[in-house]
Order: structure tokens, then sequence, then C-alpha cells
RNA sequence: GGCGACGUGGCGAAGAGGCCUAACGCGGGGGUCUGCAAAACCCUUAUUCGUCGGUUCGAAUCCGACCGUCGCCUCCA
């Protein structure tokens, strides 16, 4: 089996082949950090975790860019409504913004560029589409791209450029432009905002430009999989497209991946519509991230996901009967032969799992050979027809799985003396058939997250998965 | 107005011509196990896939119309 992934330039679903065979080289469209990001951002970020994840999982070596767009009309507003410096409100947001991706269990990017850092990089970029003939200057200082210099204009969000000039909306800013669909690449200096001294002029990156100068600074002219939520197609990755391919001459991107939005209500999530929840809130309000992270990703990219009051409980509930066959496995001892049969349901489970995920990262094909993996093990654990290495083994098999998913409990929890202390007492009270003490322990174990459970193995504990209500 | 996606059980969701009298997760009901629990397991919970037509030996899956929802066309993950 090959992973083949869709592409929304061409609409095809086609077998990965990254451009450096064993390599694949992705950029994911970070965030504007002009303030807290909210969950449906982080939708889209979890995908591309979720993809980087099973790439490396299928043994590729991945280079994952996603940059911080740290300057923009956002930035500067919040910056100068808070009278601080851009400086300093793009980086309370981007610690911010990593901390809440540290937080739901984010691989770290390899690199995680800021716009700001790659000002000469932006600027020679426009040189080069100046001298190309697909950019001009206007009085203020402004470079724009031409969209009349370049035909496949529209491709990629299948839009006609001949109809984009009805319905125009001509932002007052920008009326020294020659045609109302040309967008900006450089935005001229003006008081009171951060503007840099670069070859082509005074000023400040335009929006679009500074995503191409990264992801080709850091991946090259021509890389494997351009990531973003679907809000960007237009006119983000369309204007990406053609400011790359038309300074390069080169393919830009091979695969660009979609996700589709996180919905509330309804409707999109969107800080314009006020109906949004952000990660450190519900962290804060005791929701565990596991299962925030499992909400978030436990449906299929391309699909709108509805974000509801049963989003949470359904996911802590799905993580945790993940977590409660781990804890079942690690608790396990039986003295006997290993269980001949249970390789190939190893195998099964392991095989289930990717080929739903090498079918265009389908999640819940993926999910259901996990969780019919999970009831065929806990059966032979009631049945007590493994072996006690068997169990281990099986443990592997999920924790590897786990590398992907990221929704496990941590391997080695430790509980800590206050808790050692309560779980002891209760193992003690249980063999004096103490059942009111016994009862009573369990319960403050409960007040401080702690599920305890008697099986034929002993005591066992876990932490329970939180919902915040 | 233009372009596009989608409508499957109480909820979420897979399935894209026969293996579907429809996975998987959550929830509900009944049971087994347990000191009581919990976890787990077993049984049960859609003869049906928005509606109406059509193609086919055969359709949730293909075609058409209609209804409905959402998105993009503007800042947006």
């Amino acid at each position: 089996m090959t992973i083949r992934l869709q592409d929304t330039l061409s609409g095809e679903t086609r077998p990965l082949e990254p451009l450096e065979p064993g390599h694949v080289r992705v950029y994911t469209c970070g965030p504007t950090v002009y303030g807290p990001a909210h969950i449906g951002n982080f939708r889209s970020f979890l995908f591309a975790d979720l993809l980087v994840r099973y790439l490396r999982y299928r043994g590729l070596r991945v280079t994952w860019v996603m940059n911080l767009t740290d300057i923009d009309d956002k930035i500067i507003r919040g910056a100068a409504a808070e009278g601080i410096t851009t400086v300093e409100l793009a980086d309370r947001y981007a610690e911010r913004f990593l901390a809440d991706a540290a937080g739901l269990g984010m691989s770290r990017p390899e690199v995680l560029p800021r716009a700001t850092e790659h000002i000469p990089q932006i600027a020679d970029l426009v040189g080069r589409l100046r001298d190309g003939g697909h950019a001009y200057r206007t009085d203020d200082g402004s470079w724009f791209f031409r969209i009349a210099s370049w035909p496949a204009y529209g491709r990629l969000a299948r839009l006609d450029p001949e109809a984009m000039r009805v319905g125009e909306r001509v932002e007052s800013d920008e009326y020294g432009k020659d045609d109302v669909r040309d967008f900006a690449l450089w935005k001229g200096p003006k008081p009171g905002e951060p503007s840099w001294d670069t070859p082509i002029g005074h000023g400040r990156p335009g929006w679009h430009i500074e995503c191409s100068a990264m992801s080709m600074t850091h991946l090259g002219p021509s890389f494997d999989i351009h990531t973003g939520g679907v809000d960007l197609v237009f006119p983000h990755h369309e204007d990406e497209i053609a400011q790359s391919e038309a300074a390069t001459g080169q393919p830009f991107v091979r695969t660009w991946m979609h996700c589709a939005h996180l919905r509330l209500g309804g409707e999109k999530m969107a800080k314009s519509r006020g109906n949004i929840e952000r990660v450190a809130d519900l962290l804060a309000a005791g929701v565990s991230p596991r299962a925030l992270r499992y909400a978030l990703m436990a449906v299929h990219y391309r699909a709108p996901l509805n974000y509801t009051d049963e989003s949470l409980p359904a996911a802590a509930a799905a993580v945790e009967r993940f977590d409660a066959l781990l804890a079942a496995l690690a608790a396990y001892r039986e003295d006997r032969p290993d269980d001949p049969t249970l390789p190939a349901l190893l195998a099964e489970i392991r095989a289930g799992f990717e080929a739903g995920l090498d079918d265009d990262l389908n999640i819940s094909a993926a999910m259901a050979a996990v969780f019919d993996g999970v009831r065929e093990l806990n059966r032979r654990l009631a049945d007590r027809s493994v072996s006690g290495a068997d169990a281990a083994r099986a443990a592997g098999l999920l924790r590897e799985l786990d590398a992907v998913l990221g929704i496990a409990a941590p391997a080695a929890d430790e509980a800590g003396p206050e808790l050692v202390a309560l779980l002891e007492a209760r193992v003690a009270a249980r063999a004096a058939r103490q059942w009111t003490e016994s009862d009573r322990l369990r319960d403050e174990l409960a007040a401080r997250g702690i599920a305890v459970e008697d099986t034929r193995d002993g005591q066992r504990w876990r932490r329970v998965v939180t919902t915040g209500g």
C-alpha cells in the first residue's frame, strides 16, 4: 500500500511520491499572531500534525515548516490599540500559540519561520517578479502582482478571473492598482507603521508573499505538500501559486491539502462571528487535552466538523476506552504459553489502521480498526487466553499506533506520594475486607481524578479523562 | 448571482455498484462478572441510507430533478 492524498489543485487523489525519495517536505500555513488562536484554527494544525506523524510512522523523513506571520494589518492595529510595538504583540501571541500547540500534543515543526525574519527573501522575490514583468509599483511605494500576466490565475480556487471583475470591491487604500484583482506584494511605508528598507524600497510585506518566501527559503522552489484551512484556498494560496511560480518558473507545490472548517452552532467557527472556543480556556476549565485533541481530529479533515456539547464527552469516553485497555494490558499477569493467534490479530489491527490512513488520512476507518482491536484484546484479556508477554506485545503495538494519534495516557505515569499512600491504604483495607473504608478511599481518589478498579490482576488505577463539566 | 462541498440510526461517523438485512465511537435498554462498584464482555437499539424519478439482474453507492445545510467568491485555519 502507498499513501494516497487528495490534491486541491488537480482534484485528484494520487500516491505520494516525494520529490526526494524518502523525504517529504511539508509547509503548513501557520497563524497570524495577532491574538489567541481558537480551536477551529487548531483543527487544521492538528490535521497537519496527524499527516506529519503518519508520514513518519510510515518511515518517511519529514521536514515540516510552519510559519508564524508576525506582521500584518491586524498586528499593527492591535499593537497600536495597546500602545505596544508590533514585535511585543506578535511575540506574546506566538508564545501563546506554541503553548496551546504543545498543550494539544502537537509535534513541533522543524522550522517555525517568522515573516519579519525573511524580509530580504521577500524583497528578492518581489524583485524577481518585477524583472519578469509580473509586478508593478504604485505611487505610494507599494508593489502589486499583475494578475493579467498570469493566465493560470484562478485554477486552484476554480474561479474565473474574468468573472471576478464583476463583484469587485475596491479597497479604499489600494486605489493605485492597475486592476482591482491585483493583489499587494509589498505595502509602501506609512507613518506609524513598521517598515523595512530594501532594494525594492521602504515598506512592509503584503499578506501572501511571506508564505512564498518562507516556504521556498526552507523547502526549495518546489516541495511536496502545502496545508491550510479551506478558507485559505482563495485568495491566499491562489496568490501564493501565482507569485511563486511566476518568480521561479517552477511548479510550486505538488499536493495542496485543505482542512474543512470546524463549526459551532452549524456555522464556521470564526472570531468575527464570535462563536469560538479557545484551547487555553478549555484546558483551564479542566478539559483533558487528549479529549480535545481527539475531538478535533477524529473526523476526516475534508469533512466539516460540528463542535457541540457532546463532542468532548464522547471524545473523552473514546480516549478512556483506549486508556483502560492500556492499563489492563500493563497490569495483566498470566503465566501461560503465548497465544499463537495473537500475531495475526496484531497484524490485522495494524493493517486496518494503515489502510485507513493511507487512503487520504481516513481517520474514521483507521479508528474503526483500532477499536475493533480494542474489543478483541479486551476479550482475550477477559478470557485470560494470552500470556503476559502477549499483553506486552499488544501494548507495544497500541503505543506505536498512538505515536500517530497522540491520545493515550503517558506510559509511565507516576502517582506521586500522596496518591500512592491512598492507593496502598485502599489495597490494605480491601485485604482486611473493610469495605466502608475502601469505598471511602475510592471516593477520595475519584475526587482527585483517579479511577480505581479491582481486578484479578489486583487494584488498577488510571487518570480520568475530564471534560471540564 | 458564480463556484464548490455535503445530507447514512438518539448523536458523531465509515462505506462510493453485489461481501451492507450498513463498520467504528458516544449514548440508551437488558445481562454476565464484582463485597459494592468500575472496567470489560455478551445481547439489544437503521429491513434502511434527504425526497421523487431513472439506469442496472442488482444502488446508500451511478444519472436527473427537487428540497435542505454549509463554505468560498472580502480578513479568515
